[in-house]
DNA sequence: TGTACATCAGTGAACGCGCGTTCACTGATGTAC
DNA sequence: TGTACATCAGTGAACGCGCGTTCACTGATGTAC
């Protein structure tokens, strides 16, 4: 999914099976010894690649950042009906939808994309150019700004209660109401969306 | 401080420890034989009293969603002005911020309340005639409607919302943003339940 | 009241397992002169 | 163009560790008659 597996390299095979690894069981399933055995290497081969396994797991939960924020990203396109209001309110649904689906889609990388590393910015900015969770919300909430439809003030705080309600509506249909069937959730989604649509854009 | 330790026996010693190890290092710092050995017993007596590490692990979490229940009712006393609305709006909030003080105040044992067991529903109804979260917030939304704030056909909904709000900051502030300082925290736990509780009852 | 027996909570030793990491080494590739 | 040397990505074997679980057993307590 990085690059190609013809020339990827030990490296880019090693964060390859990690992350399948990840994608399985989330970040606790990233065993040193099985991301050797999948690249058919012996395990201290890692070693010249990585400190150790929390090197390499650094990494792992920077790549499943990187899906994170691609999955957040509205297909180009949807969203164009002409009205700028309308546009930028149903871009910030998109972002918000395509947060929760890759949640319930790829339930490893999310916790994984999750996992403690050292530094604890990695979802505002990103190393090698790529998009960040924190980037394409932001982006979203410029939109609502520019269409007038969120003070820029009330930003920040936006911000965060936006991403706290996807992120903790992710966390329950994963956990506690993982048994809620497909249609009741979707309702879930729709409403808490509609709910914080409402609050951020208050009246406007 | 489920029992007197005199009186506990080896079945509650051995809960004791379990739930003190949780509260250090979350579900996965629950070792059976760290557990034997922090109760003065040999690994093997813990199988007279639980069918095995994952049952121990059943019985602490039920244990850490009490406590988490326990920390959501609002102190007796304080939710009283004498304007029932306002009483009621004023017992929702404190309702989430024992929520969320909770869970960072007590993240080792926050997460452990929502570690997998076999049931799903364990967060509406607690055996033993204990308390869970779920009761405490379904109690706090029967106040909203009683004092004419909330439809009672959005109370589904309701629930969702604000249970997913205080849930998602919870985890965004122990972790992206656990290094944001007390007061900033404060400023962002406030505007959510702001937020949210005018999209709740809104415009009532 | 005494005796035989079942139950129960514990013991000590051992099981196999897989882990992250380190050690000393090898063979291919690149580079300086 | 040839030679000496450094660098680098890999190997195989071993390290110590701690885990959950099982086995055969013990000694105290309760119970039936």
């Amino acid at each position: 999914m990085l690059h190609s597996p013809i020339t990827m390299g030990t490296f880019g095979a090693l964060i390859s099976a990690a992350l399948e690894l990840a994608r399985e069981g989330g970040p606790d399933a990233i065993v040193l010894r099985e991301v050797a055995r999948r690249v058919s290497v012996s395990p201290n081969a890692a070693y010249r690649h990585f400190a150790g396994l929390a090197d390499l797991l650094d990494a792992v939960a920077e790549a499943a950042r990187v899906e994170l924020a691609l999955s957040m990203n509205p297909d180009p396109g949807t969203v164009d009906t002409g009205d700028a209001k309308e546009d930028a309110r149903a871009r910030m649904f998109a972002v918000g939808r395509g947060y929760i689906r890759f949640a319930l889609a790829e339930p490893g990388l999310f916790a994984t994309a999750f996992s403690r590393t050292k530094e604890s910015e990695h979802f505002a900015t990103t190393r090698r150019g790529g998009l960040s969770p924190g980037e394409v919300l932001q982006s979203a909430l410029d939109g609502l700004i520019e269409a007038g439809l969120l003070d820029s003030d009330e930003r920040a705080a936006a911000a965060t209660t936006a991403w706290a309600s996807v992120h903790g509506l992710s966390g329950l249909l994963l956990g506690p109401m993982r048994d809620v069937p497909p249609p009741a959730r979707n309702a879930m989604i729709e409403a808490t969306l509609a709910l914080i649509g409402r609050g951020l854009t208050d009246g406007r």
